[in-house]
RNA sequence: GCGCGAUUAGCUCAGCUGGCUAGAGCAUCUGGUUUACACCCAGGGGGUCGGGAGUUCGAAUCUCUCAUCGCGCACCA
């Protein structure tokens, strides 16, 4: 006899070895004859499994194994991102705790020696605890975005945009991240709040207000607004004045982006450390010198008195002397206003003005559908002529607010760990090709933005540039699952790079789950204590159980929280598959199924029901994961498991069962889960004799040869009568020597399953009878027009008490009536409400205008 | 400032294109050793679907508005 609940320690490794070995994870056609593709997002290299890998891995397995079952090749591709800036940084830190080293130290080449050795290690684990989440992602097709074939479709890429135009070197401000000696793109970028000064300085003839005196030692130009009245006068005029370094000349100009509000209206600009200078400075002609140098110090070109000062220093000392001159104002502290930091390494970062490649999202250069598009435009194209679908919708206007508001890309980054640029320097020259041009041509040393390179994810994975014959059968890929918070960061540039490389979108639909969060809401974190390590909770309740917990009662962008009640719930639902296959193999003669045909004459009620409830649910399921809505399609089959397939099913047919029926619904039941809990079904399977896996078997089909309506209107009354007769059981307190009258008109299924209402009501004497004259000492139930029960009570009985109860019961149907009969006396409701929600609501009229007048009768009968 | 989301039972959440008297799990109460399952079985209590207005024959569902919470983007001289 097997045990009584599925041990899932010994056995997921096991199951997921044997799939391996069967090679169950790599594409075959299908009788769907077409593909279907999931690309994995690519966890960091250097990572460690967190619940937002889990939950990614398991709303992609549960879509690919149903896809796989229904007939679809398809290929799930996994792999790993180099992750620059991360990695290298991490791996930086490490050996400085280690050897206090720094990567100048190591060298170029030594440092990146030990970075693959670290990323080696890291990608081990990575795919390990991805196994162990039960991923059926094809494992021979692992790619890193590293690997020497996509570094090739990498360089490919930047050459032909070069070629194109779309990929200029240019000066630009960028942010520069004087920490780790890097530029950084603008969404890599985050502001975190402080409170710091705002000081008020004369400057000629207005006051300017600022929270940043150290970039102003050469500002000659004041902007302001050109309808502000305090100013008007001034515009166009020159000053000679005192200011930090001496005696200057400056000049007043006006533009529409100075706020009035804001300071004093009137400002200086600093246009080689801040964006919104700088392009007044273009729009005006305007020079710019740079004030603050790569390390954050300031240049002696700025300030002799304050050369080689940090930011900190230099802001106190230009304080200094400007008080001294007496051009300080005011000075006012606790003002509010957020600082930019790098996001991955937390430094503060310094605007400044660069030469640095870009991508020019602008120009329109890129062929799609017969026109010339610029990539912003391709990018807004896809998704609102719907090549593309975004999930949740609600997503597809953040998008397009990205775009609208989109700057040319950055893409070169100052660090070592990456994609090298195919960009050859000599005298002031830049070649972009693959080899050195020759002698004294030096490389650039700058490598590229690790977006790049993802953003090529879905087609360089597949051999791009090379029309391989994988590239022409998986791509487009068809669904990109991934969370919501890499929106832009990761889909944004994946439909950008891969409709200029392809001429095709990457994916048809992106699926964007939820962050994982605990119960009250807040961000899991290592700092607060209130994170779930997924492998932990594997450990204790099972990779089923921890996949369903994290995909039911989940919605497409909206966040999921996860506590281990919730979990264990879901450990018990996996230990209700087991126990209901545990009967099943504890009472299937497996000798005569093969042989058996089912013969609808020969089959009971509940046989013909629960096949009938099983087709439909057949047809539910593949409608619901077909649209990706996995909760609810999950909450249905679980439902259906546990409540009519155990609770009724196998209840109603325990002394009676019939061995090919019972083995037909239980193997689609264990089917339509599968995607869902992999491990347990796949073993149950096996349990059940089968020697193919239960994750290649065909998806069911819904068969209208076992759709019996007219049974499961008849089951539906047995139900009914039954929960009746255990409520009113309960509600008089009658365990023992319970005595039950059922008076029905023409009902066969009551008839034909006495014994089973007498067992599973646990009723001691029951009676049918076609009369449905009162009977004293009893308490009455009215089920349906066609059904009513008595309870027979020894003592006497209350019979105000169960006047009560009839009497709220007729009053609260009668109140129902009345509704319905508002409903069907208004002519706007009959003419203008669909025909079926008419006559449901007559026929509904019906039944509870029968069933009253049955109460009604009982009422009058016990007045007497 | 612009935009997005959430608000349904004590807790965590479903409820698709508006249509039977609003659901689930957990928790709670009552009763159960029924030979698949106590990680179980049966029964019960608990909600004016955040407030207000509107559209409609009909609103948890659509529109507007207010409130509270959360998030994104921009600005930050």
């Amino acid at each position: 006899m097997i045990p009584k609940s599925f041990d899932y320690n010994t056995l997921e490794d096991k199951i997921y070895q044997n799939w391996l070995k069967s090679k169950c994870f790599q594409p075959k056609p299908g009788k769907q004859n077409d593909t279907f593709t999931i690309m994995m997002p690519p966890p960091n290299a250097t990572g460690t499994l967190h619940l937002g890998h889990a939950s990614m891995l398991a709303i992609q397995d549960i879509i690919i194994r149903f896809k796989r079952m229904s007939g679809y090749e398809t290929l799930w591709l996994p792999g790993t991102d180099h992750a620059a800036i991360a990695t290298q940084d991490k791996v930086e830190n490490l050996q400085f705790q280690k050897t206090g080293k720094n990567r100048h130290d190591f060298g170029r080449e030594k440092f990146l020696q030990l970075v693959d050795e670290f990323v080696k290690q890291s990608q081990e684990t990575i795919v390990k605890q991805t196994k162990k989440m039960g991923a059926s992602c094809d494992w021979d097709q692992t790619k890193f975005t590293l690997d020497p074939e996509l570094q090739d479709a990498v360089t490919e890429m930047f050459i032909r945009m070069y070629n194109d135009g779309l990929i200029y070197r240019g000066d630009r401000v960028i942010n520069w991240d004087p920490k780790m000696q890097t530029t950084v793109a603008d969404d890599e970028v985050e502001y975190k709040e402080e409170y710091t000064n705002f000081y008020y300085f004369q400057f000629g003839p207005v006051v300017i207000g600022t929270s940043r005196p150290e970039t102003k030692f050469l500002d000659d130009t004041i902007v302001v607004h050109p309808e502000d009245q305090r100013y008007k006068h001034l515009i166009g005029k020159e000053f000679t004045h005192e200011w930090i370094n001496g005696e200057i000349t400056s000049k007043v100009i006006a533009d529409e982006s100075i706020d009035m509000e804001l300071g004093t209206g009137a400002m200086t600009i600093s246009p080689a450390h801040s964006f919104i200078d700088y392009e007044i400075a273009q729009k005006n002609d305007l020079k710019y010198e740079r004030i603050i140098d790569l390390e954050g110090k300031i240049l002696s070109s700025a300030s002799k008195e304050c050369a080689g000062m940090t930011i900190k220093e230099a802001r106190k000392k230009v304080v200094e002397i400007l008080k001294e001159k007496d051009l300080v104002t005011d000075i006012q502290n606790n003002y509010y206003h957020k600082v930019a930091v790098n996001y991955r390494g937390g430094g503060i970062i310094e605007p400044q003005l660069m030469e640095q490649w870009f991508i020019d999202v602008n120009k329109t250069v890129v062929d799609w559908k017969d026109q010339k598009m610029s990539l912003k435009q391709v990018m807004q194209d896809v998704v609102r002529s719907n090549d593309i679908e975004i999930l949740p919708n609600s997503q597809e206007n953040v998008y397009f607010n990205w775009i609208d508001k989109l700057q040319d890309w950055c893409i070169s980054r100052q660090i070592w760990y990456g994609h090298r640029i195919p960009a050859w320097f000599k005298d002031g020259e830049v070649k972009v090709q693959i080899d050195s041009p020759g002698e004294g041509w030096k490389q650039d040393p700058d490598t590229l933005d690790t977006w790049f390179s993802s953003g090529m994810w879905t087609f360089s994975t597949l051999g791009w540039p090379n029309q391989t014959e994988m590239l022409k059968k998986f791509h487009p890929t068809d669904v990109l699952e991934t969370g919501y918070d890499i929106l832009f960061f990761w889909v944004a540039r994946m439909i950008l790079m891969t409709t200029y490389a392809t001429g095709q979108i990457p994916f048809k639909t992106v699926y964007l789950h939820g962050l994982v969060r605990d119960k009250n809401g807040d961000k899991m974190s290592k700092s607060k204590g209130n994170g779930i390590d997924p492998l932990e909770v594997i450990q204790k309740y099972g990779t089923d159980a921890v996949r369903l917990s994290l995909v039911m009662g989940t919605r497409p962008g909206q966040d999921v929280r996860l506590f281990e009640e919730k979990i264990a719930s879901y450990r018990n639902f996996v230990t209700k598959i087991w126990n209901s296959t545990r009967f099943a193999l504890m009472n299937l003669d497996f000798d005569k199924i093969d042989k058996e045909e089912i013969d609808p004459t020969k089959l009971s009620e509940a046989d013909k029901w629960i096949l009938h409830e099983t087709q439909e649910m057949i047809q539910t399921q593949t409608e619901l994961l077909n649209q990706y809505r996995l909760s609810e399609a999950g909450t249905k089959i679980y439902d259906f498991l546990w409540n009519d397939f155990c609770s009724w099913y196998l209840e109603i047919s325990k002394k009676n069962l019939n061995n090919k029926v019972l083995y037909l619904a239980l193997s689609d039941i264990l089917k339509m889960l599968h995607p869902f809990v992999p491990f347990v079904t796949e073993e149950l399977w096996k349990l059940l004799g089968h020697k193919e896996m239960l994750m290649l078997e065909e998806w069911p089909e819904m068969n209208k040869n076992l759709l019996f309506p007219k049974e499961k209107e008849q089951i539906d009354n047995l139900k009914k009568t039954i929960t009746a007769i255990r409520s009113v059981m309960a509600d008089f307190d009658v365990s023992k020597d319970s005595h039950i009258t059922i008076q029905h008109k023409s009902q066969t299924v009551i008839e034909t399953n006495q014994d089973v209402i007498k067992h599973m009501a646990k009723v001691k004497t029951l009676e049918l009878t076609n009369d449905f004259k009162h009977i004293p000492k009893t308490i009455t139930q009215v089920v349906t027009p066609e059904i009513t029960i008595l309870l027979h009570l020894d003592q006497n009985i209350d019979l105000e008490a169960e006047k009560e109860k009839l009497s709220l019961e007729a009053s609260n149907l009668n109140n129902f009536i009345i509704s319905l009969e508002k409903k069907l006396s208004n002519k706007n409701y009959t003419e203008k409400a669909p025909e079926h929600i008419v006559e449901e609501t007559r026929q509904n009229l019906e039944t509870s205008q029968k069933k009253l007048t049955k109460i009604n009768q009982r009422l009058k009968a016990l007045s007497e």
